[in-house]
DNA sequence: GTCTACGTTTCTTATAACAAAACAATAGCA
DNA sequence: TGCTATTGTTTTGTTATAAGAAACGTAGAC
């Protein structure tokens, strides 16, 4: 069910709270008014969803009638994370990959839209070391991990990809179209792993390899990310722990 | 807004997906069927709400027409979590408590509804300790942290908490009516802690104490948690380590 | 093979949700 | 201090929509 089918049975109010919780990714606090302009709806109407989201602790009020996203949420966030067994079973192959290379490794995976979701990390204990916040989401294109993803998904869920994503550029090196990423993906599968070359940050070399499930569809990737120097120096040896590690997680995954 | 003015701007069908959500508390995956039993509605019906929450990322499917929660809950709930600063604030704090008393802290939190939602720990380093996971919810009188919280909240708060909770024990000495709660919240407020007598959990004695903003009002609470024998042997200095902490930790809330 | 339970789909209509508009509260500024 | 602009809150009528009923498809149990 992609897109087109599924219009028939979406529940509009509920799509559009869902909406007006992901407009918080952006903003920390938003007003009615607020709300209601990047809705496009009138305050009235963006009033009784704040409400009925506060009311049920999606959203929290905070002193002057403006809302910020409620605990609730993350209450609901942890028994997610803690059903979804992948991290767990990743996560030693995840400090393995890091002590092996030195760098900060990474668990990704597909939220089912555009972007990836980084699940679980294990820092580099460099001076010099990259972080992102568990729980960040990136647009698939901009990251190693979701290129690894894309590059394993139906023809159908990329073409899906082309025709949803935004393609501005972030970075000077960032894929700004949709033939080059169409290229880069199939860069991708041929060696088996990806490539984030500065394109989501300057400075910031990714590689990125996808987990695979017993049918060949890929359900997450991880990656090895550190200051471009180190991380070009030592390409050879990282993709091959990359790889293998790779290898190991998909060959325990149900 | 409590209870009855809010009817007004309720939004059914977005109520009506939180609830379904929350469903997933009590039971891993469900399918269409089980929804629409527990809910109240068709299959139909169901089949609907599960697609759309499924199609914007909140519910994953699995194999088989079930479903299960999905991980961008977890990434609404980090983002959530990472913007409420209290536990970064009082994350030292509960280090040190931890320390002092040997056994494991907690800090919770109010969801506004009937339930604390543990939001941070340290948890001991005896062979012999307790550990509950980051993002439980536990209905408020099971605990110490619910009980330092409850004493500090409006009358007319507590009035609906007495209404709309559910006194059914969970062990032998669980409170269970609502008299017998009133009397706990009167005794917590006197000495200014907080006591679960393993109320919560055979064997599992709790002390809590409030955290107060600066009207007085409580926002979320602290505790110390281990086996009974040694909480009761040192009862009382962790209670004085308790209560310091605690008043710190208000000291410091905005 | 038959039965049962569940998922999926269509159709229809009661009603929930929305826009519009008025009122209230607040903040900014003269 | 009072005026104005902005935003939050509330009401009302109309229309779009949610959801029941019911049929169909499918899968597993016996």
């Amino acid at each position: 069910m992609q897109g087109n089918e599924y219009e028939k049975y979406r529940l509009q109010s509920v799509e559009k709270s869902i909406n007006i919780l992901n407009l918080f990714y952006d903003a920390e606090e938003l007003g009615a008014a607020e709300v209601a302009a990047k809705m496009g709806m009138t305050r009235g109407t963006a009033f009784r969803f704040l409400t009925t989201l506060e009311m049920n602790g999606l959203l929290i009020r905070t002193s002057k009638a403006r809302y910020r996203l409620g605990l609730q949420l993350y209450s609901l966030g942890q028994l997610a994370y803690a059903r979804f067994s992948l991290p767990d079973l990743s996560h030693p192959y995840l400090a393995r990959l890091m002590e092996a290379t030195g760098e900060t490794t990474f668990l990704g995976i597909s939220d089912g839209s555009t972007k990836v979701i980084y699940v679980d990390r294990v820092v580099s204990t460099s001076t010099l070391r990259i972080d992102i916040r568990l729980g960040t989401r990136i647009t698939a294109h901009h990251t190693s991990i979701g290129k690894s993803i894309l590059a394993y998904q139906s023809e159908k869920f990329i073409q899906h990809y082309l025709e949803t994503t935004d393609f501005t550029p972030i970075t000077q090196r960032t894929i700004s179209d949709a033939t080059m990423l169409l290229l880069e993906l199939e860069q991708s599968r041929h060696p088996g792993y990806s490539c984030d070359d500065e394109e989501s940050e300057t400075g910031l070399v990714c590689f990125g390899a996808p987990i695979l499930d017993r049918t060949g569809q890929s359900i997450a990737g991880i990656s090895v990310s550190g200051p471009r120097s180190r991380m070009l120096e030592n390409k050879k040896e990282i993709l091959i722990s990359l790889q293998d590690t790779a290898r190991a997680i998909s060959s325990k995954v149900i």
